[in-house]
RNA sequence: CCGGGUGUGGCGCAGUUGGUAGCGCGCUUGACUGGGGGUCAAGAGGCCGCAUGUUCAAGUCAUGUCACUCGGACCA
């Protein structure tokens, strides 16, 4: 077999048309569909699959790490979404709003939620008293609403799928620590189930989330080079709880506000899944987060045993606690190679008459192609060695495109022109100033992805102004 | 939100000066096949995105609208 003859025709080359290539894939590989609303968009079962394992993993950290999850309405009064100054300026652009109960027009109109920090506060307001009522360790899995003008397959949705997670603390030092426990629980799902390495730092001010004092990033390179942020956490200090007017007791018998973070994580990450790991035959999809992580085929399957071997292999690989699907219909073998090839089964095992002759299996990888013949003595280990290798495989394949393509510059024009010959991430020191990070944007056409925590020393002068540098910032485009 | 493109069986497309819709793939049934998208045969499936208008007559012309898409602006 040529490796790498195009063996997918219906998805076009993320080499002519990387947009064109992702749309494909996204409907190709049946992960979603549109509906007749702009920017809604259908989850199909496979897609959703994804997204439960998503929700699986992230929930039991979650849990593990003391939070509860909880379920807040849908619909926000206008009064109290303009309760904290920032947070609506930030969010009012992009709200739509119910203005109708049946036939009766609203008193007040109602915003369909963009994110809840508002409703947990005015929760919180009523049930926060002492010091004994802290922390309050919060999270829901809901959808939320976003009125965007370009919309694009899990990168950008009007309506979206997500979890956010709301906390409450005594001091600030705690919800600091929280919030950066929080982005870490993230970073560390990033790179260990989903194989995408990130890069950890601070938002800009310009950059950060609506209403916050600090907001953290873990920022991804997809394939075609381009950042996306891959989840974020923020801590708001005590100005929401000011705002609503939320106070408890301590230990002293003084009034305080608390403070608080909020964190989430959405179906965007799918997107980003796609594009860290997919090729031109399709989708690509880490062991780890695959609803199907070995694809069983029996090849020949009119012939005697076959099909009772084929589901044996089913049933031991299952035995192992594997996602296992065996494909008994009557597609032709190549119909299927092609089929889950596209749907980003890491795993593909073929079983025919030859094999079960020699006892063994041919085991292929989604990620390199190559084949692999396995005894049917060993099948229990050799297997999950081989879901092993595409892991890491995904891991190390990104982390190269990240590394190869992470540069360093001292000047706006070395920036640009890195930008624009190559893509990727440009690291350079800063001094802080919002003019020169706008200076960036427009002069360079990059904006600041984060100053990440592992600082390096790149020189000693913001390279736009001039003046000393506090910090080193990663610019990029993105998502 | 601004500019360009596209909406015709499930998917990809054709449809001339307006005259009552066609092709490929897929789908259904059967037989033969089966280690990289098989072969043959017989079938089913369409208010031409939606609305209004012009006309004896609209997939085709006009206006509006909705969706998709590519740029741009906007966006945690």
């Amino acid at each position: 077999m040529a490796k790498d003859k195009k063996q997918v025709e219906q998805i076009t080359d993320m080499e002519v048309d990387f947009t064109k290539w992702y749309t494909d894939v996204c409907k190709k590989a049946e992960l979603i569909d549109y509906s007749s609303v702009k920017g809604l968009m259908i989850l199909r079962p496979y897609g959703y699959a994804i997204w439960e394992n998503i929700m699986g993993e992230l929930d039991r950290r979650f849990k593990a790490t003391g939070h509860q999850n909880v379920s807040m309405p849908m619909l926000i009064p206008e009064s109290l979404l303009q309760k904290e100054k920032d947070h609506v300026e930030g969010f009012a652009p992009e709200c739509a709003w119910v203005t109708f109960g049946g036939t009766e027009e609203l008193e007040e109109r109602l915003c369909i939620r963009p994110t809840s920090e508002t409703l947990f506060c005015e929760h919180w307001h009523n049930i926060v008293h002492s010091w004994r009522d802290l922390p309050l360790l919060y999270n829901q899995w809901c959808s939320v609403l976003r009125w965007e003008k370009t919309t694009r397959p899990f990168l950008r949705h009007r309506e979206f799928l997500w979890q956010e997670g709301h906390t409450l603390h005594a001091t600030a030092e705690e919800a600091i620590a929280e919030t950066e426990q929080q982005l870490e629980t993230y970073a560390d799902f990033c790179e260990n189930i989903l194989a995408m390495p990130v890069i950890r730092g601070c938002k800009t001010d310009k950059e950060k989330f609506a209403g916050a004092e600090r907001t953290y990033t873990i920022e991804c390179m997809m394939h075609d080079r381009k950042a996306l942020q891959s989840g974020t956490s923020h801590y708001f200090g005590d100005g929401f709880c000011k705002a609503f007017d939320i106070t408890f007791a301590d230990k002293d018998n003084k009034q305080i506000n608390p403070h608080q973070t909020s964190w989430g994580v959405s179906t965007r990450i799918i997107g980003g899944i796609i594009m860290t790991h997919g090729d031109n035959n399709g989708l690509v999809l880490p062991p780890k987060i695959a609803p199907i992580q070995v694809v069983v085929l029996p090849i020949a399957q009119h012939k005697e045993g076959v099909i009772e071997k084929a589901t044996e292999l089913v049933a031991r690989l299952e035995a192992l606690g594997l996602r296992v699907k065996g494909d008994f219909s009557d597609n032709s073998p190549g119909w299927k190679f092609a089929e889950y090839e596209m749907k980003g089964v890491p795993l593909r095992v073929e079983i025919g008459p030859k094999d079960i002759e020699e006892n063994h299996c041919v085991a292929v990888s989604r990620v390199s192609g190559e084949k692999t013949i396995v005894s049917l003595d060993d099948l229990e280990t050799k297997i999950p060695e081989l879901l092993n290798d595409v892991q890491n495989g995904l891991f190390n394949k990104a982390k190269q495109n990240l590394e190869e393509h992470s540069y360093s510059a001292t000047s706006l024009d070395a920036t640009r022109q890195l930008v624009e010959e190559n893509g990727g991430f440009v690291k350079t020191m800063w001094c802080g100033d919002e003019a020169c990070e706008i200076a960036m944007k427009e002069r360079a056409g990059v904006t600041s992805r984060c100053i990440p925590f592992q600082q390096e020393h790149i020189g000693d002068v913001c390279p736009v102004c001039g003046k000393p540098a506090k910090t080193m910032v990663i610019w990029g485009v993105a998502y």
